[in-house]
DNA sequence: TACGACGGCGCG
DNA sequence: AAAGCGCGCCGTCGTA
């Protein structure tokens, strides 16, 4: 029997004396192997020692605001665990059967996300606030250690110890790619953008001045509604000039207007079209946002209650599907862009264990395959149908389809009826990995109890009952919605890992600094939901998408074993981004 | 003048 | 077409 020396598992990070930053090595058990502190400027080095050396999960007490420095020196961290992050998903987690402590640790209770951040502002590792935290957490060692220590007790009281590892190892891992796509950025195609702008909406105007080709076009809404200085930018004011000019509509909606015959209504459309893409995606957000040729989103892991990343600034999540020829890969780089087909559908499948709905998915279009069941007619009706399912759709085709996806995937339907259930109860439902729901609010409670009483009128109790059942879409939803979101954080920790074992590129291909820590190699450059872009020498184009195939099929063997469900991915290599 | 609500629309 | 879920961002408008 050999005894080995324990050997350092964590590294845990905070804030020491005098500005000094403060390390702690542990072993597996939680024993303290050593302890150190490094002055700030030696500190990218030493974190890059110790990366280089063990290997360790680095506790940092919030990956977004340790990362920025350390990659700007060019120091990857392999794994790490964010405990801003995991206090979140712990404090409210069903799962965990005591979370007292962790409430009480109120400091560590931070607003949802971080404010807008300045693309021109620098990445200063320390910010101290009044409390003297920066990111909003605590930062000093003590308090630190005193944290990772309720999480992990949590952790091990909790129902579901390895699940929730999971999710936490998982989260974290977001929280890494996160930090590094912000510094590697989206290859923008300034030009080409530019090109997209002019050609929709004429030349780049003075400022302040509106496009060409715009004024044109809202030239003729006036023209035909005879109204000739109406704001076309102001919805009320557009409605009543519409109705003035006898069209009967209710809002200014395009679904709305489209449906209406009149010389304005073209126009109108046209121009609402000109003035989203201006506003929303124009020049002032290419001068804003892009710089160099890199788009630098700011995104924000577990931004949204479900789990989902939000984003602040910059708006990551709402590329329009337009502008996205403007994303285009370096000289002799290329785009590999990957989409799970109908990965919240297979979701449900897997985790409610539906093998009727498995089989519907297995190895092709998971609508297709409802068709072929002979389940409905068509492709539309079965999507129509499993988003009402998602959704909680109650109208129109949905609420016809519906019933019959009941009928023959009953424990896929069963698994989003109970959450719905649950949720209009005033209950709390969870993900897979064990993310909860938030409660209810006070106020919704405190209506739904008053308007059981027997005084209550009938229009409380209508409310209260509508009320009810908005809450039972939202539940029924965020099983599915954040079991998905912990699908796509699996993959893209998996992706992220495989691609930081590629070999750096020679000079001569690396056109740009590019990549974590701008190393020449392969690396994640965005991310959206259930779709992932990376950027890669053209060298390692196919290498890299193999990576992408085999960290999904890993993501879905991790999240669950055994289950027939496969993620089947449209996955293409380019230069530019189709416009889809 | 500042700020929140809201309409509208982009994304999954 | 939207519907049924989750977002962010822009501009307007009413109120403080």
């Amino acid at each position: 029997m050999v005894t080995r020396p324990p050997t350092t598992r964590e590294c845990v990070v905070g804030r020491g004396a005098d500005g000094r930053i403060a390390l702690r090595e542990q072993a597996e058990d939680g024993i303290t192997l050593r302890s150190h502190e490094v002055d700030p400027q030696d500190w990218p080095q030493r974190a890059r020692e110790i990366e280089d050396a063990v290997g360790p999960r680095w506790v940092l007490p919030d990956a977004a605001t340790w990362c920025p420095a350390l990659l700007d020196a060019g120091v990857v961290l392999a794994r790490c665990h964010d405990l801003r992050l995991a206090h979140r998903i712990l404090a409210r987690s069903v799962l965990v059967r005591d979370a007292r402590a962790l409430r009480e640790a109120s400091a560590w209770e931070t607003p949802e996300e971080t404010a807008a951040q300045d693309p021109q502002r620098g990445t200063a590792l320390f910010e101290l606030d009044a409390a003297g935290r920066t990111g909003g957490v605590p930062q000093q060692i003590a308090e630190v250690l005193a944290e990772h220590a309720r999480q992990q007790e949590a952790v091990a009281q909790s129902a579901e110890p390895s699940r929730l590892r999971l999710l936490l190892a998982a989260e974290s891992a977001g929280a890494l790619v996160a930090a590094e796509m912000h510094a590697a950025g989206i290859p923008w195609d300034v030009a080409e953008h530019d090109r997209l702008l002019t050609e929709s909406l004429g030349p780049r105007p003075r400022r302040d001045q509106v496009p060409a080709r715009m004024a044109e076009v809202g030239a003729a809404v006036r023209a035909a509604l005879e109204d000739p200085i109406l704001s076309l930018d102001s919805p009320p004011r557009v409605l009543r000039a519409l109705r003035r000019g006898g069209i009967d509509v209710s809002s200014t909606s395009q679904w709305e207007l489209a449906e209406h015959d009149h010389p304005a209504i073209p126009p109108l459309l046209e121009y609402k079209k000109m003035a989203r893409l201006l506003t929303a995606n124009g020049w002032h957000w290419l001068d804003q946002w892009v710089h160099e040729g890199r788009y630098r989103p700011v995104y924000v892991p577990g931004g949204v209650v479900t789990g989902r990343w939000a984003s602040s600034g910059g708006g990551a999540l709402q590329i329009p599907r337009r502008l996205r020829p403007a994303l285009r890969a370096d000289p002799g780089w290329r785009l590999v862009s990957a989409d799970v087909s109908q990965l919240e559908p297979r979701v449900l499948a897997a985790m409610s264990g539906d093998r009727a709905m498995a089989a519907a998915g297995a190895g092709q279009d998971l609508y297709s395959g409802i068709v072929e069941a002979g389940i409905v007619a068509t492709r539309q009706e079965a999507k129509v149908g499993v988003l009402g399912a998602l959704y909680g759709g109650t109208t129109g085709d949905s609420a016809r389809v519906v019933p019959r996806l009941r009928e023959r995937f009953p424990r896929a339907m069963r698994l989003v009826d109970d959450a719905a259930a649950e949720g209009e109860r005033g209950g709390i439902v969870s993900t897979w990995l064990g993310r909860s729901s938030p409660p209810p609010e006070e106020a919704w409670s405190t209506a739904q109890r008053s308007s059981n009483l027997p005084d209550a009128g009938q229009a409380e109790q209508e409310r209260a009952r509508r009320s009810a059942r908005d809450r039972g879409r939202f539940t029924r939803n965020f099983v599915v919605q954040g079991t998905a979101a912990e699908w796509a954080l699996s993959w893209m920790a998996a992706l992220r890992l495989a691609l930081a074992g590629f070999p750096a590129v020679p000079e001569s291909e690396a056109a740009t600094p590019s990549g974590p820590a701008f190393a020449p190699r392969a690396h994640l450059a965005y991310f959206l939901h259930d779709e992932v872009i990376v950027h890669a020498p053209a060298s390692q184009a196919e290498a890299a998408a193999a990576a992408v195939r085999e960290a999904a099929d890993g993501a879905g063997r991790l999240l669950f074993p055994g289950s027939p469900v496969d993620f089947p991915l449209d996955l293409q290599i380019t230069e530019r981004q189709a416009e889809k």
